[in-house]
DNA sequence: TTTTCTGCAAACGGTTTGCATCGCT
DNA sequence: AGCGATGCAAACCGTTTGCAGAAAA
């Protein structure tokens, strides 16, 4: 079963971008991937500490742009929350899925339930709108967390 | 046709929560209440420089304060923005709608679409989640931008 | 008169940028 | 060698906070 929530994957298509394969973005991507396979998200900051503990001199700024660089190839999902937080999970480029979210630990799942495509477009054409995307967000509580409560 | 979007019915609500009626904050509804009768959504600080057209001496600091309150009143609706940006605007309490975004002009534009409840349910079950609250925004160009373009 | 609200300005926190240097290729 | 990527620290920007004074009730 292909998750494509793995390092190599990742790194290859970086590279076919002409992006250079360095030590901080090999840190970078690795712990997305591992992220990407327990189905965790995470926030910038979560993701520099986590890295910083296998690559202690990786700066800031890095993590930043790293981040923005996946997000803008499609490898990472940014999610934003309604008191305006954001956090980031691994995601497989192409696959159209929507997201639940546990309000207590962020465990993200994906999800594929959608307004079908017809009625979303029926809806904008109504308004007079051009469609150009969409977004579907559950929030919730996970079965751990419920259970811990 | 009631549209909600009316001053002196968002400062009875205020009223009603024991918030008193200062300068201020009626002009922030009153501005608030125009924009909601336009369908068009605005930025904390694009309120404030609104505003300090007709109250040139309101700061900062009570739009933040007003608009924090609005929200959680249910009178605005907050809008994240993929990049991160927050948008508001008037929101008809109680009822249970989405949003249709211009990515240009950002006139906002409530839409009635949405997943049945029954199968947002359904898929946190098989996730084993319990449900807390659900978004779907949808993004695209107006009439006039289209036009425009 | 009591209590809430306000403006100001300073603090904050997450993100971005400028720059000298490093290290892929 | 050449140019992209990096770490650092400073700058940034939207938001929040502390506080003394103003204004509702």
């Amino acid at each position: 079963m292909e998750t494509g929530f793995n390092e190599g994957a990742m790194l290859q298509a970086m590279e076919r971008e002409g992006l250079r394969r360095t030590r901080p973005r090999q840190a970078l991507v690795a712990q997305v991937a591992a992220w990407g396979r327990e189905g965790v998200d995470f926030t910038a900051d979560g993701l520099w500490r986590a890295v910083r503990r296998q690559a202690p001199d990786v700066g800031r700024a890095t993590v930043f742009r790293t981040i923005e660089t996946l997000t803008s190839l499609g490898l990472l999902d940014r999610i934003s929350f309604a008191d305006g937080a954001e956090r980031y999970h691994a995601s497989v480029p192409g696959a159209h899925h929507h997201h639940l979210t546990c309000d207590i630990c962020h465990r993200v799942v994906n999800i594929e339930v959608c307004v079908p495509d017809d009625k979303l477009r029926d809806v904008a054409r109504r308004a007079g709108f051009t469609l150009s995307g969409h977004q579907v967000e559950l929030f919730g509580r996970c079965a751990r967390c419920q259970a811990q409560a």
